[in-house]
RNA sequence: CGGGGCGUGGCGCAGUUUGGUAGCGCGGGUGCUUUGGGAGCACUAGGUCGCAGGUUCGAAUCCUGUCGCCCCGACCA
């Protein structure tokens, strides 16, 4: 392809509307055009990427017996009513965007393709015979993203591949998931991409296990904890570590566990309690009071207690109050903090926040307007393993001190709630310490077991005759996402740095003069030449000076540059690596066997770069 | 939704405080000179100052409303 026709449009300075290198680089190169808040166009070079992209991954799955499909991306309401999601999916807070034909039906633009693929999996899978399959397609989702950012890192509008696999019974489920585990690892090495596999929470799709794999970039939105040996590596929701001990409370037990008295004026903090009184922040119980919304509406206050040197891991509660309350009362919506105002507003006496103890009485709660007149009491290990603990009195300006579980108030269920951090030690090995490092989600595998089967009446018939709902496993991939986390992972100060794998082209070709026939020439036949060799290859015929089209070279990310110079009249041409800015000085007739072997090496990807 | 910020030629911005009829750089076009790291000179085209009301002799500028976008948070297979 000649540049010159390429309708190729680059800025010089960076966008308003970027934030992220990997956003401003796509745009000032000319690969994305914003069309709306996170709705993108793909230009026709970002199109070779996501396309190249696509390949790799329709290779690693056929490879897999996967069966490539298309679903549609309109799909009824009533679809997403039998599995129970459009209530939760369309409301308020809901991601799917939905609108009403002329007839008055509801329909769903598609986030995600549970209930379709379910439904005709249960109408075309009747027999253990025919499984396993999986399904997978590579199309467009919508999704109405409250904050969309990024350019195509969360947009409202992407590609995404997604595979939902069906199976006869729980064993095979896990021997695909291991095997999309390995083609993803291999899709994203092949790629050219340095990406980590990690535990993660299975969030509001439901299931068992789950992994997520992450392109480590400062920019990513996650963080990962992981230990040095490589043993161990978790999204940080979903961490688990060892929490530090705790210092044994001096005097221990006092006043038979219900603790004693002490008056700690505007001592409402952690920090300002034991900087009074001689306290570790391990000696302390915090107490927590949080309020969780429902889909029926129902608002059920929450009580949480963790040791004062720990932290609350947010989705860690709310996988626990969902395993709760969430089968009679439908999907957990939210769960803020209790706040003074909100409390008043249901007509009760102030909290006294700053000073609760877990023995916090529900009789607090006796005439609240729509609240449930009682907390969910929920508390972290390293809280309910203490045997002598300062907490709040329950009353302003006042603690106690050798408080006990049993005494004081009723030992409350026993989980793990602590947000795991940096530094701490790891389960697996204690000698082993959590790092972090940032992650940007390209890939996620789930377990899904018969969720949607069941919902959807999804069955087939086993060896023994009889009817069992399908075990099922879904496996996403962001393309598009992937495309910029790949700019994420790989750029510099002049621009993009693709791996060979991806890159829209693997060579340019710049002629620096294209006024000088020799030039123009060599270039030509170097151009042609190396297209008949099966190279994907720019030419940089534009009439613009040497500087300009260097810069725009590096702006581009193209692997390889050949520049057709001084050297033409007599056959030398300077081959460059732009990922390492090496030069090379080389005779015209040696490009090829120079350039070939190491092209193809580095369409592999990662493994044999 | 809460907090912060921004809407002025295609892009990046100044001008708004203190009202007087719009400017700079880049980019586009033409010509000449240049020609290995975003060239120089000259000429040139291109703007309902997001939109709608209002105040005023006069509004990019002041007031009210509204729309859009970006950032932080909540949210998020």
């Amino acid at each position: 392809m000649r540049v010159s026709r390429l309708m190729l449009v680059t800025l010089r300075d960076d966008p308003a509307e970027a934030e992220i290198p990997s956003h401003k680089l796509l745009l000032r190169a000319g690969y994305i055009r914003r069309v709306g808040s996170g709705i993108y166009a793909y230009l026709p070079l970002l199109w070779r990427v996501l396309q190249k992209i696509s390949a790799i991954v329709r290779e690693e799955l056929n490879a897999t017996g996967a069966l490539e499909t298309l679903l549609p991306q309109l799909q009824p309401a009533e679809l997403w009513q039998r599995s129970g999601r459009w209530a939760g999916y369309t409301a308020g807070e809901g991601i799917m965007f939905h609108l009403e034909d002329r007839q008055g039906r509801e329909l769903g633009l598609g986030p995600t393709h549970e209930e379709v693929i379910t439904a005709l999996a249960g109408d075309l899978l009747r027999s253990y015979r025919q499984l396993p399959v999986n399904l997978y397609q590579i199309q467009t989702k919508f999704r109405d993203e409250i904050r969309p950012r990024f350019g195509l890192m969360r947009g409202r509008e992407f590609i995404m591949k997604d595979a939902y696999s069906f199976h006869a019974d729980e064993a095979c489920l896990r021997q695909t998931y291991a095997a999309m585990d390995q083609a993803y690892r291999r899709i994203f090495s092949r790629c050219g991409l340095r990406a980590v596999a990690v535990e993660a929470d299975s969030g509001a799709i439901g299931g068992s296990a789950s992994q997520e794999f992450m392109v480590t970039a400062d920019a990513g939105e996650d963080l990962i904890l992981a230990s040095a040996d490589g043993l161990y590596a978790a999204n940080q929701e979903r961490a688990v570590s060892l929490p530090g001990e705790a210092q044994p409370l001096t005097g221990g037990v006092r006043g038979d566990g219900l603790g004693e008295p002490l008056a700690t004026p505007g001592q409402s903090s952690i920090d300002d309690l034991c900087a009074a009184h001689g306290f570790e922040p391990s000696h302390t119980v915090k107490v927590l009071a949080l309020l969780a919304r429902f889909e029926d509406g129902s608002q059920h206050p929450l009580l949480v207690s963790l040791r004062g040197d720990q932290q609350l891991n947010e989705v860690k509660l709310a996988n626990a109050v969902t395993a709760r309350l969430a089968p009679e009362h439908g999907t957990l919506l939210e769960i803020v903090p209790l706040a003074a105002d909100a409390v008043s507003r249901e007509g009760l006496d102030p909290l006294p926040f700053g000073f609760m103890g877990p023995h916090l009485s529900d009789a607090l709660l006796a005439g609240a307007r729509s609240w449930q007149p009682r907390f969910l009491r929920l508390a972290d290990a390293t809280a309910t393993e203490l045997e002598a603990f300062v907490c709040g009195a329950n009353s302003v300006d006042a603690h106690l001190v050798g408080a006990a579980w049993g005494a004081l108030c009723p030992l409350p269920d026993s989980l793990d709630l602590r947000a795991a951090q940096p530094g701490d030690r790891c389960v697996h090995d204690p000698a082993q310490v959590l790092q972090a490092s940032r992650g940007i989600e390209v890939g996620h595998i789930f377990q899904l077991g018969r969720k949607y089967s069941e919902a959807l009446e999804a069955t087939f018939t086993n060896e023994a005759g009889q009817e069992e709902p399908l075990w099922m496993g879904c496996y996403g991939i962001g393309v598009s996402r992937l495309a910029q986390a790949a700019v994420e992972q790989h750029h510099d100060g002049n621009g993009i740095c693709w791996p060979t794998a991806i890159a829209p082209y693997e060579v340019i070709v710049v002629i620096a003069n294209v006024a000088d026939e020799p030039q123009r020439e060599l270039g030509e036949q170097l151009y042609a030449e190396l297209e008949a060799a099966g190279v994907e290859v720019l030419l940089d015929d534009r009439s613009e000076r040497a500087g300009v089209k260097f810069k725009d070279a590096d702006l581009l990310g193209i692997p390889w540059r050949v520049v057709v110079g001084r050297g033409a009249a007599q056959g030398q041409v300077e081959l460059v690596q732009r990922s390492v800015g090496e030069r090379l000085e080389l005779p015209a007739s040696g490009l090829q066997s120079q350039l070939l072997p190491q092209l193809q090496r580095e369409r592999a990807g990662l493994a044999t770069a």
